[in-house]
DNA sequence: AATAGATAGTACATTTATGTAATACTTGCC
DNA sequence: GGCAAGTATTACATAAATGTACTATCTATT
């Protein structure tokens, strides 16, 4: 049985209650909220003996996935989906772990780099087999036609989000 | 241009650096991330004027989909999707809006009924037409078929999560 | 009835996260 | 030179989440 279930009832009792709460978009809306917290506690069990938690993750997979390994807070926040002033705060420990590095560029002195260091790249490297098992594993249940279609389906609802 | 290209360019990158890497489920699980966050917001800036926020929003509503109004915090622990240390703090926080009610049960002392004051039930019945427009709003880029369709997917993907 | 063990809920301490506003610099334009 | 706009940090205030331990109550067993 599904922790749902109990959520599920509970919206249609609603919509028996209140005949213009729309079931589907609800129960949409819900069930990415319980994705979201269980994808969020099963990244933060495996990346706790790594020292790390899921939102510093976030940042070192956003370097490692750019040339150079290097970008601008502000680029980071955008990338990472972080408002600047968290950046600046988790960024901080990320120095603190010698995982990254703050230099201030020479074109533009506004301007801050973030860029992986060694130590930064090595634990990256040390924890992605568990990330890639943890992403399969997780998303075993759904064939490949179905995950290309959910990712379709979670752009256009995106999109629409956004576009408001 | 959507929000989530830097991170979908980054994922790519991370690809390419490290093959192993499963690109699929890590967009998926990245879609959730930027989908509930802006969901949240979005609830929370609809709800701000009313005096409360998206997670009380949530247990209100677990209380109004239920016959009586009336749920255990264990129950609306299950039902919200929230850690039962949470839900002291949070219906604290409503119980002292005069929103809810605690109430000891007589059959187990133990137990404690939250149970929705009028003032509670009237404070939703004024919020509710304007969420109803804003879940109907969010997903309106999806056809009926399409919100079926991601309905059902996010449940296989839930499932697959909860069976370990 | 006595007691061990389970269950429900809360309290407290701590950590983590977030939001807002103010500040310090830099750049580029006029 | 002076001023508007851009970039990042700081400081402060709150909010939120988590973990642990504690109290009270109930159940089952003897």
């Amino acid at each position: 049985m599904s922790s749902f279930a109990p959520t599920e009832q509970r919206l249609a009792v609603t919509c028996r209650q209140y005949p213009a709460f729309p079931r589907e978009p609800a129960v949409v809306v819900r069930l990415v909220k319980h994705i979201h917290k269980r994808v969020h506690d099963d990244a933060n069990a495996l990346l706790k003996p790594f020292g790390i938690n899921h939102p510093e993750y976030n940042l070192l997979m956003m370097l490692y996935g750019t040339e150079g390994y290097s970008l601008n807070p502000s680029q980071l926040a955008e990338a990472a989906g972080e408002k600047s002033a968290n950046i600046t705060r988790l960024t901080d420990g990320l120095c603190a772990k010698g995982l990254i590095e703050r230099t201030t560029s020479d074109e533009d002195r506004r301007k801050v780099a973030l860029t992986l260091t060694d130590a930064g790249l090595a634990l990256i490297r040390s924890f992605l087999p568990g990330i890639c098992d943890l992403l399969a594993h997780q998303t075993a249940t759904l064939q490949p036609r179905e995950l290309a279609q959910l990712e379709k389906l979670l752009k256009k609802f995106l999109d629409g989000l956004e576009q408001g």
